[in-house]
DNA sequence: TTACGTTCTTAACCCAGATCAATGAAAATG
DNA sequence: CATTTTCATTGATCTGGGTTAAGAACGTAA
């Protein structure tokens, strides 16, 4: 599969790109494809780079007796900073592609070079974690006061685009409970809707 | 009481003092007395000044339909850096004793000024707070996998100490469920812990 | 001592989610 | 296109936690 010219093709949809833009992109090795399923962290593992998702799904995990217990899922432009790779220490999560993807990888040098050379890439990669992390940080304090139902309609309603692209199971793990779980709490929410 | 030695016995933990320096913070006169159930800080304030717990037990707190929903127990060494002091926004907790304390309340300006009177300390004090937050976010990301009993056993795992200085139904909040359901569930470990 | 407030326990009932098993539907694969 | 794998649904059964209500244990003040 010719990588190159996706990552081409990927760009134009954006920018127009000239000739020796081309070029420097294929040169440049910072942003990459990657297909589904492939892994980009495993448990303990050093993190050696950080992560700019610029298209597809990546999920955060862990194995707890050889089931997958996903923390978090990172879409179009969110920005993945391992813990492993500010500490410098071994990972306790896997990081691995639910889509095939487009990621920009570096480290603060690299990225700072590559918005040099293509200034107009700037607003994806100026969404920061801050506000991010704060809004997340209230979500996670009360995540032990809320039923699984509960959970769910938080999640359609703060991320509805997870629902209709990662399989269901996932977001099931995500959300800690059974997908025939899940299963029903749908079955249910729906029969509820009708009602009214 | 001598509380003055209660704040050097915390920089005491970081770095080691001079005598010079111990008598210095010994006339900073910046620890204050605060009975049990007074409120550090309420929902809609914006927090003017930042707190480190030198003894004594302080809970972190929203309310939800009139019910206290406790998030964090701060404890002896414990720094409480709000949300809305870092931000300046409105607070979104309570902050108030469970028992009678001893507190270091600081601003901006003091820390600053402390930090460049002593510029040694700054390493301590950013480590303070990077070791805690690492170690609470693990422990959010698979809250949503344990059921109660496992929490419950957690807690008693990672601070026994708090099982013993706070009622039990703050326990129940703090680890989001009734209390009758943690009486049950003690009283199930307990005839479990018989058989074996 | 009694009376009162607070905290903890116990009982009875109900229900949401876990678990195990079977089936259906959809998607990947050759 | 057929076959295999993956994913989603449904049913039956069981259990732990929620809910309501009542009482017990404890400390504290009058």
């Amino acid at each position: 599969m010719d990588t190159d010219n996706l990552l081409v093709n990927y760009f134009s949809q954006y920018i127009s790109l000239t000739e020796a833009e081309v070029a420097q992109i294929k040169n440049a090795d910072i942003i990459k494809q990657y297909d589904k399923n492939h892994v980009l962290l495993e448990e303990g593992q050093i993190a050696k780079v950080c992560f700019l998702v610029l298209k597809g799904c990546v999920k955060r995990y862990y194995l707890d007796e050889g089931e997958e217990k996903i923390v978090e899922f990172y879409t179009e432009n969110d920005p993945i900073s391992p813990v492993s790779y500010i500490n410098k220490e071994p990972s306790k999560y896997y990081l691995s592609c639910v889509e095939a993807c487009l990621i920009s990888t570096g480290t603060e040098e690299s990225t700072q070079k590559f918005l040099q050379e293509f200034p107009r890439f700037l607003p994806a990669f100026m969404k920061i974690g801050d506000s991010l992390s704060a809004k997340k940080q209230l979500f996670l304090d009360d995540l032990k006061n809320l039923n699984p139902e509960q959970r769910y309609q938080q999640l359609m309603e703060t991320r509805p685009d997870l629902i209709n692209r990662v399989p269901q199971y996932m977001i099931a793990s995500y959300l800690g409970i059974q997908p025939e779980s899940l299963s029903r709490i749908r079955k249910r929410m729906w029969s509820d809707d009708k009602k009214l």
